[in-house]
Parts: structure tokens; sequence; C-alpha cells
DNA sequence: AGTTTGACCCGGACGC
DNA sequence: TGCGTCCGGGTCAAAC
């Protein structure tokens, strides 16, 4: 379940195997995952392409070449593999062929992932198209101010919870981020956002950049060295406090798991008391 | 008209 | 073993 840290682990990774490479050919054995162009379309324009750069945004890979941009997010399990003419796996739904006899395949599980192609090789112009045009200001962003957040929810009716998961206004955090970030803040996710003073606002900020550097730096280290066939993918569950737990590592009382904007929700009642009682849950 | 909710996509995991 | 249900990130449509 990748989110920013295992995104931003991918891009580090792959960036140092693969930029510079030249595509030579596109296999697409699983055509849903390509949202705005036509299967046809996305091989054509990707065959010999040579790969300039990798950047990101939230949770969106951006892979520039030469002439176009691809976009792509890795959902729930997406995960790029680095292989050479193996035989393919059964969830290995895209396949980039570079000329030097590498293959970088996309591998998906769930299919959840989505990927997006551009005829623009300006990494400014395509900020401003969708999606990347959503994606709202990330944790370690100096402009995340607590006036910033405050200025943006002052109208908004809706729980914290919601406002953690809701990208367009802070990007990076995932369903089991969103409940560390509440835990280590001892606010209960239901909370409505209108009610929050700009300490709480403060807390959460900080909290989300401890979470997602905690994140980052510890899929770092866990990452296998990367070679042929080694996966990209992050590990992050170990060090998760309350998310999936059953008794809170603070006091020891059982953890509550309930449905809050249609995701689970994992908090302990007693370190995260109510600060209201919230009308749209 | 702006904000919020819910269906959808999919298959592994789990329960009966 | 088999079948039904649950789960989730982001998008979009529907509902408020």
């Amino acid at each position: 379940m990748p989110e920013l840290p295992e995104v931003e682990t991918v891009r580090t990774i792959l960036k140092s195997q693969i930029v510079g490479k030249t595509i030579k050919d596109v296999l697409i054995r699983y055509g849903k995952i390509i949202k705005n162009v036509t299967e046809q379309n996305f091989v054509t324009l990707l065959r010999n392409e040579r790969l300039i750069d990798i950047g990101r945004k939230g949770k969106y890979l951006i892979f520039i070449f030469e002439n176009v941009i691809m976009l792509s997010h890795l959902r729930m399990e997406g995960k790029y593999l680095l292989k050479s003419a193996e035989p393919y796996s059964k969830h290995e739904h895209i396949v980039f062929f570079f000329s030097d006899g590498i293959e970088l395949r996309y591998h998906d599980t769930r299919k959840f992932g989505t990927m997006y192609l551009f005829e623009t090789a300006d990494p400014v112009r395509i900020m401003q198209l969708t999606p990347l045009n959503r994606v709202g200001l990330e944790p370690f962003d100096e402009l995340l101010t607590p006036e910033y957040v405050t200025s943006r929810i002052s109208k908004l009716n809706r729980s914290i919870k919601s406002l953690l998961l809701d990208q367009t206004i802070i990007s990076g955090l995932g369903n089991i981020y969103a409940d560390e970030v509440l835990f280590l803040s001892k606010i209960h996710p239901a909370t409505n956002v209108k009610i929050l003073s700009k300490e709480n606002i403060k807390v959460l900020i900080e909290n989300s950049r401890a979470v997602l550097s905690k994140a980052i730096a510890y899929g770092g280290t866990t990452v296998r060295s990367f070679k042929a066939s080694d996966e990209v993918s992050g590990r992050f569950q170990n060090f998760l406090l309350v998310h999936t737990k059953d008794k809170c590592p603070v006091c020891n009382q059982v953890i509550s798991k309930i449905r809050l904007s249609g995701r689970g929700t994992y908090f302990c009642e007693n370190c995260q008391k109510r600060l209201d009682i919230t009308n749209t849950p």
C-alpha cells in the first residue's frame, strides 16, 4: 500500500536505475490502467522516447521524457520491477522495453493503479493539468502553515479525518497515516474541522511531517538493493501505533474501529477525546 | 453553486 | 471447498 513515502522511495530508486534509457516498445497486458489516451496512442507516443527525469507530486510519479510526460499512480498495490526477458507473472500489466534489453514492468494485484500520458514535456504545464492540478500542498511544503490550512477549512463542515484524506488540501497522507497523525495529535478522527484551534492545526501539521519523515527514512532503509528482479516498494507497517492495532501503545486500552468517510478508522477513545459531536461523520 | 457523499474499479483475505 | 462480503485511493456523478 504505497503512500507518499513509498512513492518517494520508488522515485529515487527508479531514477537512479532508468533515467537516460530509451523506450523501444510498450506492451499493454491490461489496458484499464491507462486513463486519458487509447492504448494505441500510449504505445505510439512512448516509442523511441528517452527518459529525462522522474519527479513526483503527491503520490503521482512523473516520468519526464523528451516529448511526452507520463504520470503513474500506484494506488493500493502498484509497484515497478526491472527485469529482462523473463516470463510474465500474472499481475504484470504494462511492460516498457528499453533499447538496452532491460524491461520496466508495472505490477498491480488490484489493478487500481492509473497512468496518464500527455503530449508535452513541460514540467510546469503538466502541473496545471488534471490530475496534478488537484494535488494540494505536501506537509513538507513551507507554504503549508496553520494560517493557510485555517483559511482553507474555515467554511468546511466535515471531520478532520476526511480533511486529512482530501488530497486537494494536504497531499500525501493516506488512510493509514491519517490515523497515525490523529493518534499522535491526540485528536478524535470525527472532530469537526470547524472547532479545531490554530494550535490543533499546528500540531496536526507537525505530526504529519513527523509521520511522513519517519516513514521515508524507514522506507529508505528497508528497500532491498535494487538489482534486476528486485521489487521497488517500501515497508512501513512495522512502526504503526494505532492503525490495525488491537491495544493502545500508550494506555493499553482497546483500540476502536469505526467507519469514517468510507474508510476504516482506528483510534484510542481514551487518548483521543472528542472535542465535539460531529454532525457529518 | 458550492460542498459532501457514495459508487466504482479489482482480487486477496477472511468468515461461514 | 465454495461462496459471499469486505477493503481501499482517487475520480466522478449524485445528493445535499
